[in-house]
RNA sequence: GCUCCGAUGGUGUAGUCCGGCCAAUCAUUUCGGCCUUUCGAGCCGAAGACUCGGGUUCGAAUCCCGGUCGGAGCACCA
């Protein structure tokens, strides 16, 4: 198996489609997963992206057994270029472009087509010297095929832009098509796992197959995923970095795995997403809300609890009693995981809450104690739960005033201030914490004293 | 326009090849209830689907024909 992309940008959650069925065949089959990239146009190759493309491999767990670069490979599919048009199956075809559409859509074979094979082995010499758009060798399929894009297509044509790899040493291009069928070949890939949007490539690619007698690899095609909200588009999203609208490939609103990862979302969550919607034909629409349910379940468990208290305000409680002020207040980091242990939060009469919870009423200040808001001002209520709960309170969270500060990045790019406990300090770059009735999230920054996290999901 | 493909609850799927056991699976979602000092989880309950029209058949989600809708491809990109 295979997994095949072009150099062009990080991975996002669509090469993720791709990438893990075939991971998931070797896995359950056996076999080879190979990772192969085809950086055969220097025009949309980001450079970066040799190496992005491994790490982000690497992050959905998937470990390629060998990889290939396209642009070390050059000789050997001039290697069988001449095989073909020595086999007569291709010819150099020095017809303009729109000439030759114009002719094919007619299933009419232009006069290259009939050149002997001493004629195209001598055109096929001078290629390299030749200048961009002068001549292309064509492989020849069946002029007459019902569907005119399989008509006689093109294997390698002139680019003379640098190459990152490669610098200017090439000027003759395989195209898609022929690189891919040589390389499936020769790297002995039984099955060809992709798009649907390969579909006419398919067709294309046996042709070759039969030229040169190879055995045809079972092709299987998938449907197209369509994510709400988010630009899949690579480039769309480099445009975006550029002009400053994005922060960059981790930027929360775009659908890379970088983002992904910032946010806290697991890799097993994607391959989960991945394996439920399986390799049909037709098209998925996949909802945020079902990638955050699957995340909420591997991550529900495993993760702490904290308070954060979003656009704060201080509160005065008036009339605390004496013995209350200066508790030591517990409370479990999971609480159905005890051994894990407690936080520790001092309750004092200055508290921070929620701005939006500052509405009158009694609301409980969890496990400390019940309050009475009126026009802004608090005034103490009451100590025991059970008085919360037969005043009906709202419970909600709290600091202290040794809070620490902190930002949350939200999936929209926004940013919400405010403060979290000061046990947060024991936390670590990369930990995802659940802030109670808040939301989950991950700790992506610590920066001087505050704290800067990337919100997850509910 | 031409070529090809697809269609099961809000979403993702199982079932379609080899018609009956499908008044349709599982998950997510939404809404109630219980429990719980957040949320979530858990438990209980509910909501919600075979694209439409014909045909074949004792019997169709499943087979056939047609329509509709949706998608992909139609490059000297991958």
């Amino acid at each position: 198996m295979r997994f095949a992309p072009n150099p062009s940008g990080p991975l996002h959650i669509g090469h993720a489609r791709a990438a893990i069925p075939n991971g998931e065949y070797v896995k359950k089959c056996g076999g080879k997963f190979i990772l192969r990239i085809e950086d055969t146009d220097p025009k949309r190759i980001y450079e970066p992206a040799y190496e992005l493309i491994q790490e982000d491999l690497k992050w959905l767990g998937i470990e390629p057994d060998e990889v290939y670069y396209q642009s070390d490979r050059f000789e050997i599919y001039y290697q069988y270029a001449e095989e073909l048009i020595k086999r007569g199956a291709a010819y150099m075809c020095t017809c303009d472009g729109g000439e030759f559409k114009k002719l094919k859509d007619n299933c009419q074979a232009c006069p290259c087509r009939d050149n002997t094979v001493e004629e195209n082995m001598e055109l096929w010499k001078k290629f390299p010297e030749m200048e961009a758009g002068e001549a292309v060798l064509r492989v020849k399929t069946d002029i007459n095929h019902k569907n005119p894009a399989i008509r006689d297509w093109v294997a390698m044509r002139i680019v003379e832009e640098e190459h990152p790899r490669m610098g200017t040493k090439y000027r003759v291009y395989p195209m898609m098509n022929f690189s891919v069928s040589v390389d499936d070949h020769l790297l002995g890939m039984t099955h060809v796992l992709r798009g649907k949007d390969h579909l006419a490539n398919s067709e294309k690619q046996k042709y070759l197959y039969q030229h040169m007698g190879w055995e045809i690899p079972e092709f299987i095609h998938y449907g197209r995923l369509k994510m709400e909200d988010i630009a899949l588009s690579t480039s769309k999203a480099m445009a975006g970095i550029e002009d400053g609208t994005y922060s960059g490939w981790d930027d929360p609103r775009l659908g890379t795995l970088k983002a992904i990862a910032r946010r806290g979302i697991q890799p097993e969550t994607i391959t989960q997403l991945m394996v439920e919607i399986g390799i049909k034909m037709s098209d998925s629409a996949i909802s945020w809300k079902k990638i955050y349910g699957l995340n909420r379940n591997i991550i529900e468990q495993k993760v702490n609890r904290y308070f954060f208290v979003p656009n704060p305000v201080k509160i005065d409680i008036a009339d605390v009693p004496e013995e209350d002020l200066g508790l030591t207040i517990e409370r479990p980091l999971h609480p159905d995981f005890e051994e894990r242990g407690n936080r520790t939060l001092v309750f004092n009469s200055e508290v921070y809450i929620p701005e939006a919870d500052l509405t009158d009423g009694i609301s409980r200040l969890m496990d400390a104690v019940n309050v009475e808001i009126k026009d802004g001002n608090a005034s103490f209520h009451s100590k025991s739960f059970e008085d919360a709960r037969e005043a009906k309170a709202r419970i909600i969270q709290w600091v202290p005033t040794d809070a620490i500060k902190a930002k949350v990045v939200m999936d929209d790019a926004s940013v919400t201030e405010g403060l979290c406990e000061i046990d947060c300090n024991d936390l670590k770059v990369g930990d995802i914490v659940q802030f109670e009735r808040f939301g989950f999230a991950r700790l992506d920054e610590i920066k001087d004293d505050e704290l800067i996290f990337y919100y997850a999901h509910k």
